[in-house]
Formats: C-alpha cells, structure tokens, sequence
DNA sequence: TTATTTCGATAATATTTTGTTATGAGGTTG
DNA sequence: CAACCTCATAACAAAATATTATCGAAATAA
C-alpha cells in the first residue's frame, strides 16, 4: 500500500529537486527522505528515480507516481471538505416503496429534482420485506410501507392515509353475492394484492365473504408493473385491490368499476428509515415534498 | 491524512458490520480495529459510525468515507498497473524544437497520432535555451536543436541536416557587395536569425562580409510566428536566414529570391534528451516517424 | 592541483506508532 | 440468571519510523 506521507515526501523531492531541501521543507532529516523513497519504491515496485551521484532524474514511472500522488492529494482534501459541508440541496437520495406510491410520488420527487438538478433521486419499487431489507443494509436510504416494522431496527413516522379499492370489470354485475362474484371473477394478482384484499375483507363483507380463504382464491394474472395491474380487469378479466390513487391514474378507466364498501378502507403509510440513522439535510428537503404528497 | 491501511480497516468493517469479523477477516485483533477506526474518524474530524452497545450504524460521513476509500482502492490498483505495463501506442510525448522544425514534423507527428489515438503529441516551438531548460526541468521529454548542448546534463544523437537559405526580397539586385546589400536591406529577426546569420557567414561571403558585426546590423522586423517570416521580405522589406523547408512551405515564393552561395550552409539537427533518462517505450514509436523525417 | 563544501547513502540508535493481551461493561440468549 | 456476545479501554510488547553520526563521491573554491 501506498502510504500518503511517502508520496508527499516523494513529491516534494521532485518539486524541490534535493532529498535535503526536501527534507528541510517537511521538517524532516535527509536520511528521512531517502528512506521514505526507498519505501515508496518497494511498495510501487519500480524505481522512481534514477540516482546520480549528487542528483537524480525522475523516472516514467515517477512520473505516473508522482501525477497519481497530486490527484491523491487532491481528492483527499474534496473529500474533507465534502465532510463538512451538509448541502441540503445535493447528493443522492435513494428510497423504495410500492408501486402504487411510486407511481404517485415519483413525478413529484422528479420535479424537485428538476428544481435541485443536484439532488439525484433513486427509486425503487419494492415489496414490503424487500425494503426493510434494503433499509437495514444501508442500501435504500428510507421507504414508505404500510405496516409498523420491528421498533429495534427501524424508526416510523406516519405520513397519510390511502383509500383502498376494490376493482372489478366494468360489465359485471355487481348485485350478487361478493364470495361468489370474486371467486368467478378471479384474483389479479400483484406484490401487494393479497396484503390489500386482507384489509379490505376485514373491514368489509364479513357475513359474505367470512369464509373466504384468499389462498384457495382462483387466481387469472399476475403482473409487477403497477401501471399494468388493472390492464386484464380493463379487458373483463379478473378483479383486484388497489390504493385510489393507482385507480386513479389508470389510463382506461370506463373499463373498470369500482365496488363502493359500507367501511371506507383504509391503509396507513409510515415513512422508514434505519434505527439511529441521521440522514444529511438534503432529506428535510426531500421530505418536505414527500410530507405535502398526502396533505 | 488518511492512512490507507485505517481506510481498508473501515470498509472491512462496514461490510461486515462487525468489529469481530471484520478484525479476523484483516488478521488481526477486535481491539486493533477499534483503534483503526478511532484514527480514521479523528484524521476526517467526523464520526463515522453511529455506535449502539453492540452494534453501530453508519453515518452520512461515513458513507463518503467508504465511497472514497473505495475509490482509492480501484485507483492505486491502476496505477500499480500502470506502472508494470509500458504501452507503445499510448501517453503524452511531449517535444519542443525550433518553429521551422515544428512546421515540417507536426504533420508527420499528427499522422501518427491519428494512428494511435492515444498517444497524445504536444509539441512546443521555443528558442534553443528554452528547449535545453524544459529538458533539464523534466517538462519536455525531448528536443529538437541544432547545436550540441553540454553531456553533462543531456544526451544527444544526430538527426539530420537541413539547409540554410538567405532569402531577400525578388526586386532586390543581388549582384553587388553582400556587406552592402545585407546592411541597405536590415534583419529580420526572429528567434534562430542571428545563429542562421552567424553559421552561413562563417562559410560564405568571408571576404565581403568578413568585418561585419551581426550586432550592429539594421533590425527591420521581429516576428516569431515561422509562417510569417517572410512576409515582410516577400513585401520587399529586409533579409533573413532560414532552412529550406520553411521557405519551400511559404505560401507566396514569388515574393522571395533565394541568393545561391558558393558553399552551402548545412545545420546537423540533434534529437536532445535529458541524461540518464530511460524514455517510455511510446517514444520509439514516436521517433520512428521523426527519423524518417530526414531520410 | 588540493582543500573545502555539498549532497546523498548507510548504519546504529532513539523515538513513536502500532498491534496485542488482558480486562471490563453492557446487552442478548437459552 | 448464568453463559455468551460484542465492543471499549488500558497496559504492554513489537514493529515501524525518524534521528544522529558517519562516509564517499562530486562540485566548488583557493
């Protein structure tokens, strides 16, 4: 390994031209100067200079040593200075979410980023145990789930609430009994699509659908991209559960019909970040616009 | 200044995310890591981890520091690379001559470049001393001069010749005394006129021009652009000496007369080096094309 | 030329830095 | 609650580093 402080000296006997000006110049001994090359040349590999008898010329690879040693010093010092500085309007931001409040928040977090070309924002649309994950690795900065996670890895703070919906195509008869209108029906299903049906059958339709098991509910599609998930319903395929705000945005929505429940359901989003876990300043700002999104 | 060795320390640790593991990973003791990480966070003057009792979660700083002890890694394992691998088809070859000689090789030496992208050429046009001193410095790797200049400090090897034209104006009635003609026309200086002047007088003209003193010649024009030396003389104004090749590139000839000597002047070119100095392999293709040059 | 000074290398020694062992405090687990 | 982890700290041992002393060769001055 390359110690810094040979480089120094080294540079300083190239700068200089002397080991004892060198040495002179970094309150050191010349027998200091000529060990420290000694060292330098070792760990480098090759020789950096090639010795006269009372002076020395710089070798190709002294040269490279020497151009690296420069930029060495000079990273070093942006990063110390990097160190100190907390701008609350640069740096990289990464968080993960659902798709559906991907959908929603990206465009919003992008015109931040428009306004702050600085800030980088990173998304990632992931299911639950993916993002505590992630958060608990370092790799994902926050996220934003719908259930409170474990108190000893994470810290939560409530940011709004979502409207559950139940989606249906849009020719179907909806005056019949709800267990045997899905069960014919068939469920779309998505990362989050068991989780949301859960919260909408507890809430509604107990005496009809009681006895429902999710598991053995038929199940007609699959799809990950949020903006596809109520593409096959749209056709007359299938049903699903979905936040309003994901409904809202579909494309084709004469398509769809939406069940209106006795018990508006709803879903509680926590934003997440890892247990004693400071992040830099640019997140106030990023939060602020993350905050607003569901006032 | 950031020790390495405190850096390596502090990625071991971060990815394990253990001072155990991370000890017996780098072979050595828990206690050795605690005391790497304290110096590294006293060196960058910010904490790097957030420590919990039996844990510890990174902060903002440290993840600049591991992002940047990351990079060094990677950038001191190029240069160690580097070092080891001499490429002839590529880096900076840095040369200065005279301009006249730079108007004739810079092509040829572009060509080159074209052929091999990434050598870089950079090529300085500047007067004999100022050559010899770059050299000396180490800020040019090769010269280009027409004298030889001391062995203590260079190596020299011969080029080529070229040969010296006195060029007056074509008006001008050159049958008459030399002293006279040269004296009614004045100099035109530039960087190499009066080393021109002073070699094609030793070898002609000694009886007419035997008593003249370069000094006290009239100046009538300075310019050190080569391709506009003979501008004033083609516009009847002045005399001065230059090799052939930078007349036979002027653009307007017919301006020029070219006064015949009885003996011709030759220049010996010498490519100059500084002593002792190994060059990387890319200047032996570089000095391919300048041998050929004078074939 | 010879004496003197300058410059860098080397060896021996002193000093500082670094790594290890030993130990303790706080927390988790069975 | 005992056994076991994990990390921090202090004391000490080991290694790395810097200094002093000295030499030889070369440049400079007399």
């Amino acid at each position: 390994m390359l110690n810094p402080i040979w480089l120094k000296t080294f540079v300083t006997l190239v700068d200089t031209g002397h080991f004892t000006q060198a040495a002179e110049k970094l309150f050191m001994t010349q027998p200091g100067v000529s060990q420290h090359i000694n060292k330098l040349e070792k760990a480098c590999g090759h020789l950096l200079i090639t010795r006269g008898k009372k002076s020395f010329v710089i070798t190709e690879q002294g040269r490279l040593v020497y151009r690296y040693a420069k930029s060495l010093e000079r990273n070093e010092e942006a990063l110390i200075e990097q160190l100190a500085f907390d701008d609350p309007y640069s740096g990289e931001c990464t968080l993960a979410c659902s798709g559906s409040v991907a959908l929603m928040l990206y465009p919003k977090l992008l015109e931040e980023q428009v306004k702050h070309p600085n800030i980088i924002i990173k998304m990632k649309a992931a299911p639950y145990h993916q993002i505590l994950s992630d958060i608990k690795k370092g790799t994902v900065d926050q996220g934003i789930v719908t259930d409170i996670p474990n108190k000893i890895y994470f810290e939560t703070k409530v940011l709004g609430e979502e409207e559950l919906c139940l989606v249906v195509p849009s020719r179907v008869d909806t005056n019949v009994n709800k267990a045997t209108l899905l069960m014919n029906l068939g469920l779309i299903l998505h990362p989050d699509a068991k989780h949301y049906l859960s919260l909408f059958i507890a809430k509604n339709y107990k005496t009809e659908l009681g006895q429902l098991n999710i598991n053995s509910l038929p199940v007609v599609g699959f799809i990950n991209q949020i903006n596809q998930i109520l593409e096959p319903i749209a056709n007359g395929i299938g049903f699903t559960v979905l936040p309003k705000s994901a409904v809202d945005s579909f494309h084709n929505k004469q398509g769809l019909q939406v069940i209106k429940p006795d018990n508006t359901v709803i879903e509680t989003l926590y934003l997440v970040t890892q247990k004693n876990r400071v992040l830099p300043a640019r997140f106030e700002t990023l939060n602020k616009v993350i905050d607003s999104a569901w006032k």
